[in-house]
DNA sequence: CACGATATGGAGACAGTTTCCGTTTGTCAA
DNA sequence: TTGACAAACGGAAACTGTCTCCATATCGTG
């Protein structure tokens, strides 16, 4: 998709442009916009913005692919510098700050995750991948447990994105990595049977 | 609502009908049927449906209302026969079955979730005061955390809901909730700073 | 049984999306 | 430079699903 097309010069000219546009847009908190609407704003024919864009999705995906892909290599790179359990802590961390950040992100991942129209949701589980890299590491040098996958750290991640619209959202968001942190931190006492008693076991073995 | 309106006799028989139907279908994993079209099917006029229901949520709420008020007496069952740290847990696992036995569960309750239009989502609202019921409970006798509110889990029942359509989202709905589960007991450590090291102190070092 | 209140159905207005095709523009070879 | 061809453009028109409106039918009560 990135390689294999030349693209015409005015047809580069005219994807920037709309990608621009839509940029200022999210940017300014106009998300709902007619889609017809938008290509007259940014001075192209609806059959131009169609022919670049088939879906409202794919046009948010592309105006949030860099920003995603920086995101992922922000993983990588917290991934070589730090401790595996708090690289995975951080990246979280990070990632809530990103959504704040840029509001239109959280509603672009959530849709992107909640595709099942798996065409486009490549974005998606490239930061999906990310996180499974993370949490493999913790998991292989011990400090996180190993019987959660990181479908399940997705799934909240989901969650954190389509409620980031609510008043208070940053906040509880925060926790809610908090929550995820601590628990992927407590290493399970083998042999014990699923809910029950002392769940967590002092996870790092930390303190004396 | 749900008193003072006496409701004429064909009005109650043709809700209950659409209701009949709308349950049949969302048994049957129809949830996209042009609106106009089930009115069709469960033999009224669209004006009729649209009378009883004035939008899709309104119908599925209807349809799940009680399937959900059963779940939130469930919740407090769980907080009066179980110390609360397990009522809790057991809640958010029973949730999780509850989603598996009905698919279209899991989908309102998302929808219901994410509405910001805060008219149709008292059942959201009602399942959240029960989640924080249980929750305060667990903060007062010492054996949750008190750093996390309620939200923080709602954001994570969201996405559970969210994403339940996925392959394999029942294990990792599982997982997401042990995570939760056993972040909630981590008890913080006074006055540590926020990310860091020993996160998880012996949870419910609680009981003797 | 007659009358007012209540409910019904479905045609049609409406809003947003998507396609289609005649016209324009860029590119490349001669 | 110019001619020819493919690629891209624009926007009118067709389509799709939602929702409103009101003439008509039905209920229930005095």
């Amino acid at each position: 998709m990135t390689t294999g097309k030349p693209l015409r010069a005015d047809a580069r000219r005219n994807r920037d442009t709309l990608l621009a546009k839509a940029r200022e847009l999210f940017a300014s908190g106009c998300f709902d916009l007619r889609f017809d609407d938008f290509a007259r704003l940014a001075g192209v024919g609806t059959g131009t913005l169609y022919r670049h864009f088939p879906t409202r999705e794919a046009l948010a995906e592309a105006v949030y692919r860099e920003e995603l892909t920086a995101m992922c290599s922000c993983a990588r790179e917290l991934q070589e510098s730090l401790p595996a359990a708090e690289a995975l802590a951080a990246f979280l961390r990070e990632f809530v700050s990103h959504l704040h950040t840029h509001q239109g992100l959280a509603r672009t991942l959530a849709t992107l995750m909640a595709t099942r129209s798996d065409a486009l949701a490549d974005g998606g589980r490239e930061l999906g991948r990310a996180v499974a890299d993370l949490l493999a590491a913790g998991v292989e040098d011990g400090t996180l447990r190993g019987d959660v996958g990181a479908g399940a750290v997705m799934m909240v991640l989901h969650g954190i994105c389509a409620a980031y619209d609510q008043p208070g959202a940053r906040a509880e968001a925060d926790s809610a990595i908090t929550l995820i942190v601590d628990g992927l931190r407590s290493v399970r006492p083998l042999g014990a049977s699923h809910g029950q008693g002392g769940g967590s076991g002092s996870a790092s073995g930390v303190a004396p």
